[in-house]
DNA sequence: GTGTTTGCAAAGTGTTTGCAATTTA
DNA sequence: TAAATTGCAAACACTTTGCAAACAC
């Protein structure tokens, strides 16, 4: 049986190691962003889904929420838009294609894909991350 | 002697093909912009830059010229932060290195990073560019 | 002169913030 | 009950737009 009958175990105990106190909007978002694999979604895209569901959640809690998720390391925040951030549930190191048409962002596995040479960098920086981002259009 | 009398004429050139009439604060934008290689500029710090100088050009030209530019292929549009374009005058093949700390935007030439591997892209798209990004700061 | 370009101010978009009311522990 | 969280509306930062005046050819 294991923890079939407590799907946000993960999600619950990821959240009360940050201290984020199991909200019933952030349960909700929750749900709409794990219960899928590998989703990418804007504050918006979330918000209206929600709403679609019929959680009420206000488009602020929804932005805080996301933050707050990125943060305890449940998202990563893919910038590809000038004006609009994604949210990536994917949290292992793999890269991007974004339909600059639609504006759909896909998935690019790891090892599809590889970087090779290291760059130089500041002194005193460090790298944070190496983002790949494969832009395609009609 | 060649063109060292007219130091412009490229731009010139680049500007009357694409039908863009070299007024006087397309004029004060490109000398900001080409007169130094490999310059990474945001709409509101050229156009404070082109205040400094006493240039009077308005935020709305700036944010016009710059797109105008990029159309006509003197620039190439960045994306590295939400809410914020970039522009860069060097438009040959190469990647970048964004200080998130400071917002500063620095160019990784071509030879030092390169993409391996071919990654699926959505039936009937082609791809347009391929950008990596090295994210550093402290 | 004719069509293009500019500057302003207003509108637009995505996002953040201040704070009173609500909820959680 | 004390502290955290929410929702609203206002504020924000960056960018675009409408239109009359100025400019280029």
């Amino acid at each position: 049986m294991l923890n079939r009958t407590r799907p946000f175990s993960h999600v619950l105990e990821q959240l009360r190691s940050v201290n984020l106190r199991p909200t019933r909007q952030r349960l909700a978002l929750a749900k709409l962003l794990f219960e899928k694999p590998d989703r990418h979604v804007t504050a918006e895209a979330l918000h209206k889904e929600a709403a679609a569901e019929g959680a009420r959640v206000s488009l602020a809690t929804v932005y805080n929420t996301l933050h707050q998720f990125t943060e305890a390391g449940l998202l990563k925040e893919i910038t590809v838009d000038a004006g609009c951030s994604y949210f990536d549930t994917n949290i292992t190191s793999h890269h991007h294609c974004y339909d600059e048409d639609t504006g759909a962002l896909m998935d690019i596995p790891a090892q599809h894909l590889q970087v090779v040479g290291s760059p130089a960098i500041p002194e005193g920086k460090s790298i944070r991350r190496i983002d790949i981002v494969v832009r395609v259009g009609e």
